[in-house]
DNA sequence: CATATAAAAGACAACATTGTCTTTTATTCG
DNA sequence: CGAATAAAAGACAATGTTGTCTTTTATATG
C-alpha cells in the first residue's frame, strides 16, 4: 500500500505541469526537479516515459521542456502505474503464489478480496484531473517533498 | 498491494508448522522448503528472525527443527510484516512525501485515506490463527506454489 | 567423548530499483 | 550555417531485496 518512487515522481511531474501557468507554454526539466526536490535525470527517465505513452509532449531544444496534453487530464492512475512498471499483473495473489483464485484460495484471499477490488476500482476511475486543485494556493506546497 | 516475498515465505512457513501433526515435535527447515518449494537457504534466514522475535521456537541438533509455540496462533499479521521487515513507517504519505497528514494533505490523501485505514485495521486484526483451517483437506495444497 | 545432525551465522552473487554522469539528437535563433 | 539549449539516450554506480553457498555452533545419541 505505498507507490514506487517512479510512481510518485511521475504523478508529481504532471501535477507540477497541471499546476503551471498556461503562459509559460514548455517547462525545464531543470524546474520540475528543482521546485520538487527530485532527482533530475531519474526524473527525466520517467517524463520520458509519459512522453512516449502520449500523457505529456516535450520538446526539444532552446525555450523547449514539457507539456500537458489532451490526455493528461484524463489518464487514470492505473494507466500511470502500468507506465511507471508496477505491473500489477491480472489477479496475482497477494502471497504471490498462482493467480489469484476464489475456487482454490490461499489463506488470506478471502480477508483481502474486498480491499483489493475497492484499490483496483480507485486507480481505474481516478484521473490526473481529479487530482488538480487550481483553486487552492497551498497546492503546489502539498506536491513538493516536506 | 501485495506482500514482499519475505512476508509470504514467513506466512507460509508458520501455516505449514501449524498445519503439521502435532505427533512429530520438530520439523525441519529441509521438509518445509521443500514442501513449499520455497529456497531453503533464504526461508531459513526468515524463520531465524521468527524464532528471535519469539513467534516461533527452533532446536539445533538431531531431530531438531522448528515449531510453533503459545505466542504463534496470537500473532498478527501487522507484527509478522514488522518482522519480516515492510517497515510501514507509522502514517508516511503513499508518496512518500512526508508524515501523512490530513491538514497538509498530499494530492492522493483523500481518495486513499479510507482504503489505507481498511488495511492497517486488517493486518492488525487478523492473526495467524485466523488463518489455519486444519479442518479443510486442500489447505496444505493452498500454501504449496501452484 | 566422538559423531552425526540441524539451526545459526556469515560471505557473497543475482537481480531490480533508484540515482548520477556523459554523449547524442533535435530545435531555436542570430 | 553555427552556437546555444534542452530533451533523449546510454553507460554506469549505489542500494535494497532475494537467493546460494560455506562455516560455525548447539544438541542428541551411542
Ligand atoms: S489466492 Fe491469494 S489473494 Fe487470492
Ligand atoms: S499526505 Fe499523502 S497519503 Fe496522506
Amino acid at each position: 500500500m505505498m507507490f514506487s518512487k517512479s510512481f510518485g515522481y511521475a504523478l508529481r511531474g504532471i501535477l507540477y505541469l497541471g499546476m503551471s501557468d498556461e503562459a509559460k507554454p514548455w517547462i525545464q526539466l531543470d524546474e520540475i526537479a528543482q521546485e520538487l526536490a527530485v532527482p533530475r535525470h531519474f526524473l527525466g527517465k520517467v517524463m520520458k516515459k509519459l512522453v512516449k505513452d502520449g500523457v505529456l509532449n516535450s520538446q526539444k531544444g532552446p525555450y523547449g521542456g514539457f507539456c500537458i496534453n489532451e490526455n493528461t487530464l484524463k489518464t487514470s492512475l492505473l494507466k500511470l502505474m502500468e507506465i511507471t512498471g508496477e505491473v500489477e499483473e491480472n489477479g496475482v495473489c497477494v502471497l504471490r503464489l498462482r493467480k489469484c483464485n476464489a475456487l482454490n484460495p490461499c489463506p488470506m484471499h478471502h480477508q483481502i478480496e474486498s480491499l483489493r477490488r475497492q484499490w483496483q476500482a480507485l486507480l481505474a476511475s481516478t484521473f490526473i484531473g481529479d487530482l488538480i486543485r487550481k483553486d487552492q494556493p497551498g497546492f503546489i506546497n502539498s506536491i513538493a517533498a516536506i
